[in-house]
DNA sequence: AAATCGGGGTT
DNA sequence: AACCCAGATTT
């Protein structure tokens, strides 16, 4: 039997049941794409469940603002793709009358969506013949076929990609594409596959030459900085607080936080350029209370934040900086913040100050 | 071609 | 602690 063939019988004895897999509506399945992108299903399934049941249709999503959408995001990471989302929504909705591209080629146009997503959508929605290539297939085809080229290497991209085209089902390459996915997943797992009862084992290469744990081959990552974030926690008037939108490239472009002064090391020993925060740290009248000792350490991909957050309560704020808001507490729930914030805000917010 | 962008689960 | 996840975009 074909390679692709084994994999759809697999598939159609195994597969999880998910709320995307029960419509080939384009509007649903590209959210869902959206969400999973470098995303566990278990991890993304309550936003998708969130974002439909709050978005019903690429109109809803189109004429929401994004703070909205960044809020409904709120701790799923890679902000980009909640911004990307919302902009292709529009576009969707008022150049496209609502209606998505249906074609490989159209839907790589659309921000947010690149090789894999398109051929998802394609393949899903359309019945496109076209190949996704994500980790599990990386992993299934590097194991299957022995191939020990770098899966991020640039090589390795184009080998795997031509090898996908060549594999590809014609005849049914929405479950084709989902099943290898699926059988990366459950059964080709990244460690301790099970290989002994892979419907695969006979013909499979690495399983020959016992290469299955060394598969698949990826250069290895980067080094990870190191940052020392110092959070400013007003407290006005017991009532009022300050924060501010980060803007420009860089981590949770979009998102709100607290006034921040980063240093080169964990310590308050650079003066801050905000000057309503420089003048309130430096009249001697307001105490400035450590609220954690210890840095918190908040680890990204590629940076471990070592955070402090100091609190300051004083009884009336002047001018503020033009980025600056100035809100009630209570409304803080309200806006998209980091989740190391907004654990933060859960413990500080809601037993220290509320309970006041 | 390499770096960047989150947060959480698994081993 | 290292690796990975239904990757895309920027530098």
């Amino acid at each position: 039997m074909k390679f692709s063939k084994k994999l759809i019988t697999w598939y159609l004895q195994n597969k999880r049941s998910m709320p995307w897999r029960k419509t080939t509506d384009p509007y649903r399945i590209w959210l869902s794409e959206i969400i999973l992108q470098q995303t566990r299903v278990a991890q993304g399934l309550p936003y998708y469940l969130s974002f439909t049941e709050t978005f019903p249709t690429v109109f809803d999503l189109a004429n929401a603002n994004e703070e909205q959408v960044l809020k409904l995001w709120q701790g799923l990471g890679y902000y980009s793709r909640a911004r990307n989302l919302h902009a292709t929504a529009k576009y969707v909705a008022n150049d496209l009358n609502g209606v998505f591209p249906d074609t490989y080629i159209g839907l790589l146009k659309l921000k947010g969506v690149g090789d894999y997503t398109a051929s998802a959508i394609a393949s899903i929605c359309y019945k496109e013949a076209v190949p996704v290539v994500d980790g599990n297939v990386y992993r299934v085809l590097s194991r299957y076929f022995g191939i020990e080229t770098p899966i991020n290497s640039t090589e390795g991209v184009k080998e795997f990609k031509k090898l996908a085209i060549s594999l590809m089902d014609h005849d049914e390459p929405a479950d084709y594409n989902q099943a290898i996915m699926e059988f990366g997943a459950l059964q080709c797992k990244p460690k301790n596959p099970y290989c002994i009862v892979c419907p695969l084992n006979d013909s499979c290469e690495s399983q020959k030459n016992g290469k299955v744990t060394v598969l698949p081959v990826k250069l290895k990552k980067l080094k990870i900085k190191k940052r020392y974030f110092n959070y400013i926690v007003l407290l006005i008037n017991n009532s009022q607080t300050i924060i501010q939108q980060r803007v420009g490239n860089g981590i949770w472009k979009g998102l709100y936080e607290f006034p921040l002064i980063e240093n080169e090391t964990i310590d308050i020993t650079k003066i801050t350029s905000d000057t309503t925060i420089k003048n309130i740290i430096e009249d001697k009248n307001h105490e400035i209370v450590p609220y954690n000792e210890d840095p918190i350490i908040h680890k990204l991909s590629h940076q471990h934040l070592y955070t402090k957050f100091y609190i300051i309560r004083l009884d009336a704020i002047g001018v503020i900086s033009k980025n600056q808001k100035l809100i009630d507490y209570k409304d803080i729930k309200t806006y998209p913040v980091p989740i190391l914030l907004g654990n933060f805000i859960d413990s500080f917010f809601e037993e220290t100050v509320v309970s006041e």
